[in-house]
DNA sequence: ATTATCTATAGATCTATAGATAATGC
DNA sequence: ATTATCTATAGATCTATAGATAATGC
């Protein structure tokens, strides 16, 4: 399944053998729905919740429901329902992080490694069963709890200004705010029109932001024509880039 | 006061002689915060609070504790929170609309246009006291209750896409997704970083929509130069744009 | 008489804790 | 003994209605 493969829902997860959870204590009324375990069951069915139906919407009574458990039995895993989304926040912000800091200390081209930062976001806000990126839309973010994520989603956003700066562009700050700007909009997107998103919609989004910013970058059709382009892999997407022709510095 | 004159809170206002309400009635404990009687007070708190900690997360006593009321009297103004926020989703998209349907029937050159409805959209989202546009991103718009929004603003999308058309864009169905998706995007940025937007924005992000379908708007800095340019006029904008040599027709 | 507010409150949740229960681990 | 679940429930809301109250309108 796309979503429990997902790193957001596995950061606190205990190793099982075999993928089966252990089956120490009481055992449940109904059966784990990801097979995973309780903890992933209520990650699972708190982000489907959260993201159809809002936070302050969703009652703890409903995502024990969806999570296959009693209510009570949610507190012996979380504090309660903002560690749930925290955890949620955390792991769907982290992976993000993880490309970027890969692309700052890359030594490619600085269009290059733009372009895919933007690519890799928008492939991430694509996949998965649940449209993850909704949780970052939810006005309870305000709440100080969740400053851990706004931390690290900071340093996401300094990440694409230090690109666009690389890339030469007269007002980084407007130019990262245009870029984040776009990527971000997939998640409305997917939202309104979802069958419009397609596997080419990172290429097509990421070679709109570059154009955005006065940079031409023909790199969907060019590698998608040598068969070489791998969203998600930004080494691929890179040696893209490099090899276009005219292509900036 | 900014927010109080827009047409988002006067929809369903009766008239007022001299601006301010009549007093039949059992007089309020306190004054009314907007000075334009229960309706618009209530309506005015209802946004801040949803906007600010969502829609599920606002009670009905905050709403009223923020109107200057007791609980109970919203119901005689409204049928419940969900009216209150249909009524407000109402308001706030029929004046995109409106500049949308002028800006359809007008003969200047589509790309013109276009600039000119993503100026006037971001400027309307850029404005006011409450960022309005944050209503737009609650998960709670899925229910039923709020398909006549979601008419209204399918109507707007399609404007979009009917303007990116004229421009002889190859996917006008892509460019449609790219250009709302940036221009609404301002919401996200008004709560992320509110001090990177002035009075230069809706035309900087105006600019940006065009340069990513291609065609090239050095509208700024000429009408700026000039001293004509008004956003929300969409006239002048237009004007401004017909006004610059080489423009796409 | 009409209107808009108020107080009081019923009934329906919703969260979180207490403590019982049923499994495995040693 | 430890663990994870369960049932039961206290206490705190939260929504929406009933009916009293205090003004204006005629």
């Amino acid at each position: 399944m796309c979503f429990s493969s997902s790193a957001a829902l596995r950061a606190d997860a205990p190793v099982y053998f075999g993928g089966m959870p252990r089956t120490v204590g009481r055992p449940r009324g109904s059966e784990s729905p990801t097979g995973l375990g309780a903890t992933q069951d209520i990650l699972f069915a708190s982000a489907k919740l959260f993201a159809r139906s809002g936070y302050g919407s969703t009652t703890t009574h409903a995502i024990a429901e969806a999570a296959g458990l009693r209510q009570p039995s949610i507190y012996h895993h979380f504090g309660g329902k903002k560690e749930i989304l925290l955890a949620l926040l955390l792991g769907t912000v982290q992976p993000s992080l993880d490309v970027a800091e890969a692309l700052l200390a890359d030594p490619r081209p600085a269009p290059a490694r733009l372009w895919a930062l933007c690519a890799s976001d928008i492939a991430l806000l694509s996949g998965g069963e649940v449209n993850l990126g909704e949780l970052y839309l939810l006005p309870e973010l305000g709440d100080p709890i969740f400053a851990p994520f706004h931390g690290l989603r900071d340093q996401l956003v300094a990440a694409y200004r230090q690109l666009v700066n690389a890339c030469d562009h007269p007002d980084p700050e407007l130019g990262a705010s245009l870029v984040i700007g776009l990527v971000e909009s997939i998640i409305l997107l997917r939202r309104r029109a979802p069958e419009s998103i397609d596997e080419n919609t990172p290429a097509a989004f990421a070679d709109a932001a570059l154009r955005m910013l006065g940079l031409e970058a023909p790199i969907v059709k060019r590698a998608g024509e040598q068969g070489r382009l791998l969203i998600g892999d930004v080494r691929a997407i890179a040696d893209a880039w490099s090899g276009v022709s005219g292509a900036p510095a």
